[in-house]
RNA sequence: GGAGGGUUAGCCUAAUGGUAAGGCAGCGGUCUUGAAAACCGCCGGGCUUACGCCUUUGGGGGUUCGAGUCCCUCACCCUCCGCCA
């Protein structure tokens, strides 16, 4: 949610700088709908100030046993038009309130401007693309032919866009897990948390998920329940309606959690395989910091989710989001793409996000700076990373001629003494 | 699923239906070489140049001139019973 008074002060501002993410935002509707508001509001609270002194007058005379009928009576008419003139009040907060909720973040100035993903500026690029002196394969058909990956039995358990892992399939995503919650937790100082998978709106509200996007998500019947499409929803809101201590931030939080998306929309896209699913793992990083340092912290959130590609040496590159290709409530957004391949193309891997205040407003994360008053945190969060796209990069970077897969030195502690998953003979 | 108890400001704690009292923590000041103590002030949110005004007792609704207080309802927390990995 945006500051209101921003919208007040500097309307063709906002409205201009809105309109590089996309056309189609006018301020028009606030202004008629805050002006309405305020003078609704300007004329109730009058009359409230009129009815609580008389009614402490009525007080005084009934203890003094004195008659205050006439009083009684005129306020039971001013009562009457303020009981009218408050629903008029309410029904113009909620209008104004589910306006400001669709609004999406301002882009941050080193956003580069532009309309879609093509438009997306290379930050910087690791690793060099391994030389194949075979045809790389797909990581759908190396998974398949190793007996690792069965998407054949995922769609008759589930349908399309699941997954079954098996053996040293199921164990790679598993030591990915606890390898990737070891760097962040034990060398990059985040606290690892176990959060609900399951949140109620008011969560999926702060985050920025709903009003507006409510037909990726699944909900459970007859629940006020959703299943959670990214750990950065339970995380986040872990401190909603709280005012923290200031000499506490910056605060750093990892999490793994499975992750449910309904994928609408992407109708064709990356239907085979690992890529596109409607419930993968992913190990996500998020901070509450001070407004002053929050871009630092987005940039050090980011090196920390790269410094697991470092470690598994899985080539990639860095890109700055145009504001086009920016999501709803980012106001700066650096994708993580891993090569692979077996595309011969590099794949998002990672989201690296501030919000700024934007999350902190809409689920009121408030921090108190030494002796001062509250002020909205920052929220910076990341992906670190997707797990069921990390297995696809290692089945694809680390394949061999033979159909194998040879496991990355540094995830071989976590692998239970499997070096190179090999074809059954 | 059933029964009972609870939710007041960052924390703790009051308030015969008469308009939220007090303490702690925090911040500023006086005093002090410095600190502590003591004392004074500030200390939920919004509007206002200001004086002030409105609002805030878990959420929503009702009764009333007036609700933290009475009624209805929902959420959450605690205790017990039932069921259960």
């Amino acid at each position: 949610m945006l500051d209101i008074k921003l919208l007040r002060e500097n309307p063709s501002e906002v409205e201009s700088r809105l309109n590089t993410r996309g056309p189609g935002v006018s301020l028009q509707v606030f202004r008629s709908l805050d002006e309405k508001r305020r003078t609704l509001l300007k004329e109730v609270e009058s009359l409230k100030q009129t009815r609580n002194s008389v009614s402490m007058e009525i007080g005084r005379l009934k203890k003094d046993k004195k008659d205050a009928a006439a009083l009684v009576h005129e306020m039971q008419v001013v009562s009457e038009r303020i009981k009218k003139l408050d629903e008029e009040v309410k029904g113009a907060d909620e209008a104004l309130k589910g306006f400001l909720l669709e609004i999406p973040n301002l882009p941050h100035g080193s956003v580069p401007v532009g309309v879609d993903e093509t438009e997306n500026a290379l930050v910087r690029s690791w690793g060099e693309p391994r030389e194949f002196t075979f045809n790389p394969m797909e990581h759908t058909d190396i998974g398949e032919g190793l007996g690792i990956l069965d998407f054949k039995r995922a769609g008759k358990i589930s349908g399309a866009r699941f997954s079954l892992q098996k053996g040293a399939g199921a164990l790679l995503e598993r030591a990915l897990i606890n390898f990737m919650l070891d760097i962040h937790t034990m060398e990059q100082g985040y606290l690892e948390v176990l959060p609900p998978f399951m949140v109620n709106s008011a969560a999926l509200t702060g985050t920025g998920q709903l009003p507006k996007f409510s037909d990726d998500l699944f909900k459970i019947e007859g629940w006020d329940h959703y299943l959670i499409p990214t750990a950065e929803v339970p995380v986040t809101n872990i401190h909603a309606g709280e005012i923290l201590d200031g000499p506490d931030l910056p605060l750093y939080y990892t999490a793994y959690t499975p992750c449910f998306r309904k994928e609408a929309g992407s109708y064709g896209k990356d239907v085979k395989g690992l890529i596109r699913q409607h419930q993968f793992n992913k190990v996500e990083l998020v901070k509450f910091a001070e407004p002053e340092t929050s871009y630092e912290e987005l940039e050090k959130l980011t090196a920390d989710a790269e410094e697991v590609l470092k470690r598994l040496a899985l080539p990639y590159r860095v890109v700055n989001l145009c504001t086009g290709d920016l999501g709803f409530s980012a106001a700066k957004t650096y994708d993580i793409e891993v090569w692979l391949p077996g595309q011969a193309r590099y794949r998002e891997i990672s989201s690296c996000s501030n919000f700024e205040d934007f999350q902190a407003r809409r689920a009121s994360i408030r921090y108190r700076p030494r002796g001062g008053k509250p002020r909205f945190v920052h929220t910076i969060n990341g992906s670190g990373l997707a797990v069921g796209r990390t297995v696809v990069a290692i089945l694809e970077n680390y394949q061999t001629e033979d159909g194998g897969v040879v496991i990355p030195e540094a995830l071989a502690p976590y692998m239970n003494g499997v070096e190179k998953i090999e074809k059954k003979r």
